[in-house]
DNA sequence: GGCTTTGTTGACCGACTGGACCACAATGGG
DNA sequence: CCCATTGTGGTCCAGTCGGTCAACAAAGCC
């Protein structure tokens, strides 16, 4: 019972996502949030709480579909879109690498500006954040143990050490392309991170 | 002629660049900034004009530190404080890594805080922070060449392309940082990275 | 000791802040 | 057709925001 809600949920956490994602926590104010959704102030703070619960929603929201979509373009098995482990994990690399360079205005990942933003004074911020980066490093770990099952990475590589490695360098481009730092450099950059991770001399048989 | 000062530029500005540094642009007020320096506001906005020129300023001067700093640990010759490139190409990375992860609050890197913060709403910050990436860059990239010039690295390795490698993973460990990510792990992706560097065969002859 | 010049202070301004709250609208069970 | 319940828009509030200003304080020049 009661009246039904007039807007979508999803498109209006989106929205905040946004708003949150360019002017950060401090520099988005409850009017922005009003005009930006269209709804009255009441009807956000009914819905979501306070200022603060709202992006702490919406940054949960966005960590699990980062890892869910990480997960997915780097996953092993017959649902995989390419069949080579070492192939995901340059395209995924690189897609991301790209994106950051190209995109205008340059907004990044929200995971890397909600961090720098307030993970030094919000716990809440700062386990989410943490849990996100653990989880896409280990996303990566994993497909690097799958090219590694399918010879194309040496055995003797720590996995997890590379996943964390190659995470810190995704962070690293996201940070240096809001700088303007040259798209070619960046993606070269990628590249370069990709090129060092030691292949197996030769290639195993695909277990 | 005129009243001389009654505060020494340079500590009010180091302590100005703190409080930017926890609580970020939006998130300090004109009033933070008194209580922080104990001047008053019209003695602020007489010395150093209005917030923004203020934060700029102390963005800049860091910035400036910061590549100075990081060519004098860096640099080879005469002055050098360690005798092998590599080196000190090695202490300088993880102790970078090493200050982020142990120090606390994890405030990090002032130059990644800003660029998250600020570059894309800002040019001027943009400006600035890519400038000091680049110069940072050049520095590793330097320290790269002479550790090739003195056989510790392969000479087919692309320098100025490491040197970004390096840098955007200094970056990373940054941001990682401070979302409270393990210490080991940050020293150990700090040493991975150092690591995967290719090593040339037979040293060479320091020349 | 004026006088100009620069530094300092704190009051003051209008705009804006996050959040509480209220009157009203829709909804569906009884 | 009520009426409890929930959603909605907007007003209101006390406090804070960045920035200005005028009165006052120290300094050197004549």
């Amino acid at each position: 019972m009661g009246r039904k809600r007039g807007f979508d949920e999803t498109t209006v956490l989106d929205v905040v996502r946004d708003r949150f994602w360019t002017t950060g926590f401090d520099g988005t104010s409850t009017y922005d949030l009003m005009d930006a959704t269209g709804l009255g102030k009441g009807s956000i703070y009914k819905a979501f709480g306070n200022k603060h619960d709202l992006y702490v929603r919406v940054f949960s929201d966005y960590c699990q579909g980062l890892v869910a979509q990480a997960r997915e373009e780097l996953r092993d098995g017959p649902h995989a879109v390419l069949t080579s482990p070492m192939a995901r994990l340059e395209r995924y690399v690189v897609s991301l690498a790209d994106a950051f360079a190209t995109e205008s205005p340059r907004r990044g990942c929200f995971l890397t500006k909600v961090t720098a933003d307030r993970a030094g004074e919000d716990d809440m911020v700062a386990a989410t954040a943490r849990r996100a980066f653990e989880d896409l490093a280990g996303a990566l770990a994993s497909a690097l143990r799958d090219a590694q099952d399918a010879g194309e990475v040496a055995e003797h590589a720590d996995a997890t050490a590379l996943g964390y490695l190659l995470l810190s360098v995704i962070r690293g481009i996201d940070n240096m392309a809001k700088a303007g730092v040259d798209a070619t450099t960046l993606r070269q950059t990628a590249r370069s991170a990709l090129e060092l991770i030691p292949r197996a001399d030769a290639p195993n048989v695909r277990r």
